[in-house]
DNA sequence: TTTCTATTAAAACATATGTTTTAATCAAAC
DNA sequence: GTTTGATTAAAACATATGTTTTAATAGAAA
């Protein structure tokens, strides 16, 4: 018998892994979520993960893969329709829509399941993580993904150095990763009373302008 | 005889855990940081550490305290500094000297010493910090800062709708924070090869405007 | 039914971790 | 020189954690 035949006739043991360890990476972090808490609340034996998954770090890159490559799929084909479409016109790409094919397959990805929520938290939280197996497997997920946003800001803002594109790409990404985790998160603070409008057209609507400016500016 | 005396008399151990903590706590993060690690890096005893700090959560707040008092004061004296100048003339403080304001003291005090490059690392990555610890001991030290600024760029953009406001000064700090722990922290990944200039002129001069534009953008 | 195989369950391991306790040290005060 | 009190050192504790092992279970194949 082979795997696939097995996929539904076994319990979901495994996907509940997943979920649970989405959900718990997303709100205490990845050093901060024993396999324990994670068996606890899939409600599955404490092997199962070890079992299914091999270690802790597997499960993590298990847990990234799921969703991450698929979504980066989607965002990386909008902004290929966008920067083709320019060039077909001969003109450059607007920086408006690169940024809304960027961030609007994630916000919609974001509302499409409760646990994708959770993910984007973990994305947003990954990017400076200070954990090497949480950096290391996010990043190899999000290598071309940005490697072609690079390209295509390149060809939307031809006049500016690439010291300074990337340094404002990296701004661009210092937002939004904060805004991921902070719109899906558990930022309850005090602190910052965030409106916390989660939807996504409030959000596109106050990031793509302020974003924009800031890449044409000057 | 009082502790005064003892200041130097007695071994710098507190320091000198001060110092290590601060340093892996910036590279490792809280959760990836064992006492076992920091008494081993500072070259004292484990037991040092819950003797001169009472455990583990007080050694992180004497680190963030030891040095974000003092900055934070300086901060807030120099965006005072610029709204109340503005005040005087009857004008809007500029965004501009409200950024540097805010920006400047932070990168000077980066580079005043190798400890400080540290902690403005660490700085950077507690606002995402999943653990609560870390995030409530920061965002109660930041918080006074943080209300000024919301409060002074209110004055310097008084047209600006306030949930417009509150979702711009937080695509700020995200990308402010991100370049705070890219820039001191071990950001040495594969995929974002930055052009790593620390000095603090290059960020400013790429921070200021990138921001100012997007904090007045329409 | 019996056999076989994949999965689950329970227990055990080895190690790591924050904290506490108890003994040694060491410099000033008397 | 003795005493005192703060500091350091060494060991012990209790618990937590990732992983492995071994036994039980269940469900299809024979």
């Amino acid at each position: 018998m082979n795997q696939e035949n097995f996929e539904n006739q076994q319990g979901d043991t495994k996907q509940r892994i997943l979920d649970a360890a989405e959900h718990l990476f997303a709100q205490e972090g990845f050093k901060g979520t024993s396999l324990r808490d994670i068996t606890g609340w899939a409600g599955v034996n404490l092997a199962a993960v070890n079992y299914h998954f091999g270690s802790k770090e597997a499960l993590l890159r298990a847990v990234m893969e799921r969703r991450l490559i698929p979504l980066n799929q989607v965002r990386i084909e909008r902004i290929t329709k966008v920067r083709d479409s320019a060039r077909q016109k001969g003109r450059r790409p607007p920086v408006k829509e690169l940024l809304r094919a960027f961030i609007e397959p994630t916000l919609q990805f974001k509302e499409s399941s409760p646990g994708a929520e959770d993910f984007v938290a973990l994305v947003g939280r990954s990017f400076s993580d200070p954990d090497d197996t949480v950096r290391n497997v996010f990043m190899k997920l999000i290598w071309p993904l940005f490697q072609l946003i690079l390209e295509t800001f390149r060809e939307a803002l031809p006049e500016l150095p690439e010291k300074t594109l990337l340094w404002r790409l990296h701004f661009m990404f210092g937002a939004f990763s904060q805004t991921m985790h902070v719109c899906c998160g558990r930022f309850h603070s005090d602190v910052i009373k965030m409106p916390l409008e989660n939807d996504s057209k409030t959000i596109i609507n106050m990031f793509i302008p302020f974003i924009t400016a800031g890449m044409e500016a000057k």
